[in-house]
Parts: C-alpha cells; sequence; structure tokens
DNA sequence: CTTGGTAAAGATAATAATTCTCCTTTAGGA
DNA sequence: TCCTAAAGGAGAATTATTATCTTTACCAAG
C-alpha cells in the first residue's frame, strides 16, 4: 500500500488527509505481526513525538470502520490490527503472542462446499476464519 | 456435571472444595451463552450475595488453569467462560454477542485430513478452532 | 472432635486498555 | 483567503481485570 494510494481512498471515504493518518496507516503496514496501539505509538514516536495517544485510538476505529484495517483479537485483551484486508486464517502461537498470516484458497474451497452441502440450522454464514494455534518452529 | 463429580474434580486437582467454587461453577454450568463475569456475578448474587468479584475473577481463573472451564474470547474485550470442554467450534453473531456451540466431527476430519498432507512450513499446529460469524434465523 | 497451617475469600486499591470530554487546530471546499 | 466541519491534543473518566492485604474456613493430622 502506497502514501498515494492511501490518499486516494481516504477521499472515497470521506475522510481527511492528515499527517497523522499517514503515519499510523504507515506503521500498521510496516510493523508486521499484527502490531497492537501499543506498538503502534512506540514506532510512530521515533518521527513523530507528539502525535496523542487518543488519536491513535481514533484513527485506528475509523479506519477499521471505513474498511482500510482489520482487527484481530489476541489472546489477552488486547486489540491489534491488520492491514491485509483480503480472507486469511491466522497462526498464533500463544507463548509469543506472534500471530502469522496463512493463506489458503483449497481449504477455503474445501470448507465452503462442505457448508454449501450441510447447512447449520437457523444460521447464515457470513464469514469461516480458522484460528490455528500451534508452535512456530525455526527463525 | 454434577456438584459431586466437581467435587472429585477440585479434590483432584488440589483445590479446596469451597461453596464459592461450587456456587460459580454451577453459574456457568447453568447459564448456557458463554456467560461473561458479569453474567455471573448477577446469577449467583440472587442466592449468594456476598461473594466478592475478585473471587469470581480468581475462581474462574483457576478453573481454567486446571481445566475445568475454558475461556472464549468475544469480540469486545470482556472474558466469556465455557463448560463445554471437549474440542468444538463457535457461531458467533457480532450483532448480539450470541455465542453457540458447534461440532462437526466430519468438518473436523476433513480438516485434519487436509493438514495431514499439506503441512505449514515451519508451524506446529496444536488445535485448529473455526470462528464462524453470522447471523442466527429465528428464535 | 479439636486444632493449626494454609489455601482461599473478602474488601478495596491499583492497573491498564480504551473511551470520553472539551477545547484547539487544521484540512479542504467555496 | 475564509469558513466550518472534521480531526487532533490533553487529560480525565471508565471499566474489566489484577494486586494487596486481612480475615476466614477447608481439611489433614493428631
Ligand atoms: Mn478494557
Ligand atoms: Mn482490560
Ligand atoms: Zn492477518
Ligand atoms: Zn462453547
Amino acid at each position: 500500500m502506497t502514501t498515494d494510494r492511501l490518499r486516494e481512498l481516504l477521499k472515497e471515504k470521506g475522510l481527511k488527509v492528515t499527517p497523522q493518518r499517514i503515519v499510523i496507516f504507515e506503521a500498521v503496514v510496516n510493523l508486521k505481526n499484527h502490531p497492537a496501539v501499543e506498538n503502534i505509538i512506540e514506532y510512530i514516536k521515533i518521527k513523530h513525538p507528539n502525535i496523542s495517544i487518543g488519536t491513535v485510538y481514533k484513527v485506528l476505529d475509523s479506519f477499521v470502520e471505513n474498511g482500510l484495517l482489520k482487527k484481530v483479537k489476541s489472546e489477552n485483551d488486547i486489540m491489534r490490527y491488520d492491514a491485509v484486508l483480503h480472507h486469511h486464517h491466522h497462526l498464533y502461537c500463544a507463548t509469543t503472542d506472534r500471530i502469522e498470516d496463512f493463506e489458503d484458497p483449497n481449504l477455503d474451497k474445501l470448507i465452503n462446499d462442505y457448508f454449501r452441502k450441510k447447512k447449520i440450522k437457523s444460521f447464515n454464514i457470513k464469514n469461516i476464519t480458522l484460528q490455528i494455534t500451534g508452535e512456530f518452529n525455526n527463525k
């Protein structure tokens, strides 16, 4: 995601293009591992020491509302953010709090086909996401 | 789960059998829909008005640690508890915060077989849980 | 059955992530 | 350039949860 593209998206959504929004969005994109607000603040503090914490929360919230970011809930009660917008799953390591993306269209097809045949009574499925917990090997 | 069985389990785990533990466990079992601490407190307040909130948190924590309950994380940052211990999935309704159990051994087999063939590089899967979001129809 | 050691309960203060309030600043269209 | 709604900054408030400290009571040993 380029900064110019972000400017376009903000305009499309009727959101003003502010330096804070640019910086916060870039932080989420650059920080891998689905950063928490704390990580984002730490990251932007270096170059932009006077962005208020409340602003970070508000900006992230509006990004999520407008589909520029997605929320990722973690094991503990802190929210994390994801700039990868297309459907994907997550690999969770409970011991390190590391979260990595996992995509597999074949698996998605398998599951979707399964539920197309065997519907759940009295429930309309909107989305199915796998929470794959375990341990990362190396690295 | 009967109260006598709970007494046994507590003893097995080296936990003292206290009236608070009995009452709190029964609350989680009787309250369906994966109660939050708030629901549990509300429920037990009727018959046992002097159980401390801190005790509820501590008891639930020790139950989770000792495998008598499981945590279920919800959309917002409040923890919810589950007395159903065997492997199962959850149906989430984002609008009502309702959470229902969903079991499907066939689906589990399908997914397990899939990952037995196609392993994820550098990740050891411990558990796979589906987060099925959508809307409940009737009721 | 009584007792003593200790785990657990109760009360309340402290934390910490998040939200709110209120005021000031600024983006961006006219 | 001006106007104004939108957005940002500062700090208080909220709220789920945790920590601390004192008191109670479970239960094993005698
Ligand atoms: Mn919170
Ligand atoms: Mn919290
Ligand atoms: Zn992701
Ligand atoms: Zn459940």
